[in-house]
DNA sequence: CTAAATTTTGGCCGCTCGGTCAGAATCTAG
DNA sequence: CTAGATTCTGACCGAGCGGCCAAAATTTAG
């Protein structure tokens, strides 16, 4: 019953291999039926595995739900780190945060699909609050850190850097929708304008 | 079985005042307990009738969740417009919907759960596409129309009002969002902050 | 009042879901 | 090879769902 035990154990390398390839098909599933259809039996058939492997290798589905929303996270959060952490001023980290996004979800559409779809929907245990918020809660603080940062600078004028990196974030996130149900929606043109609007937000503005 | 007929029909006051009776208990356990756990027995259980009064006045789950949008979609935009209609300049409209928005938001936090709710759950009778994200295309071309307005007069700068209205929307969605989840959060100077925002993103700005 | 039409009831159906389990299969160590 | 641990299978369970319907209750028309 080793794979039972907690998260804390070492694990064996096909254990963590299966986990894998669960979540990789808890992603997809997730995103091709919606979170509402993804059932465990849908996940099972397209890992080419009995249902009962799942809850074998995860306490139950929200365990599995919490690893995917983990997985796709980090992801996201090292790409556009890594896109980003050269540029030195806080409005071309601003603009290249959004384009990185933006080329992320051209690369893994499927993955963002996925988080947006858990995040809308997943509860946390006691059922009061979603978690996906919580997930959501490291990217904003990301956000918010880099507005603040270009307050320090006195690159940006003053404003709530709490309620600007909200409004980042939803912007960034609708994108992924609208492009996600519009074909042929220019998802780049999308994003540039993104970056003008939050760029121009940033400025200090004569007319009141 | 005239109730059971299509919506063309002249329809009796009781058969109105319980279509109304059931909209309502439908937005409010919808807002209690989130899409997935708004079960018709719930729903009737609020209303104080039968299950089975629900599927005699309303064909199915779906026609009743469509018909809670257009309540509440209709009531959104009356307000909005009542509250904007005055104003003159294009910047004096945009300030006036973000305001007028948030303060209904205020009055009637229910009903805008489960717009939410319903807009982030529901699909068309096909599965393909969320039939929340075609009720909210309304909202959209009435955003859209602000900008192209502003745009006409001269008053705002270049810029894809599409994309805007998308962002525009997103970001008052969020603000609700993060209000219902964040007890404390001030609304108000949410949304101050929110049509500052916006406003500025429609001014031309020197430095590229 | 009587009869027809409308509305309501409450139990029932079939279905899908997440989760469980005994036993089979597979892998590993001695 | 053998024995024990690990992993997998597929059937099964109880719960909750939307929808259905015969019969009861109520309202309306003559």
């Amino acid at each position: 019953m080793s794979a039972r035990t907690a998260g804390g154990d070492k694990q064996s390398f096909i254990e963590q291999a299966r986990r894998a390839q669960i979540v990789a098909s808890a992603t997809k599933v997730i995103a091709e039926t919606r979170y509402a259809g993804a059932s465990l039996a849908l996940i099972a058939e397209d890992a080419g595995i009995s249902k009962g492997v799942i809850s074998y290798h995860f306490t139950s589905k929200s365990e599995l739900m919490e690893e995917v929303v983990r997985r796709i996270l980090a992801e996201v959060v090292e790409f556009v780190v890594e896109s980003v952490k050269d540029r030195e001023s806080a409005t071309e980290v601003l603009r290249g945060q959004i384009l990185a996004v933006a080329e992320h979800m051209r690369e893994r559409p499927a993955a963002i699909m996925a988080l947006h779809e858990i995040a809308a929907n997943m509860r946390a245990p006691d059922g009061s609050l979603r978690s996906g918020i919580e997930a959501s809660e490291e990217i904003l603080r990301l956000l918010e850190g880099i507005y603040e940062m270009g307050q320090r600078t006195g690159e940006f004028r003053a404003f709530d850097c709490r309620v600007m990196a909200v409004t980042h974030n939803a912007a960034v996130n609708d994108m992924f929708a609208y492009w996600a149900t519009h074909p042929g929606h220019d998802l780049d043109a999308h994003a540039a304008e993104l970056a003008d609007v939050f760029v121009r937000a940033t400025r200090e503005e004569p007319s009141a």
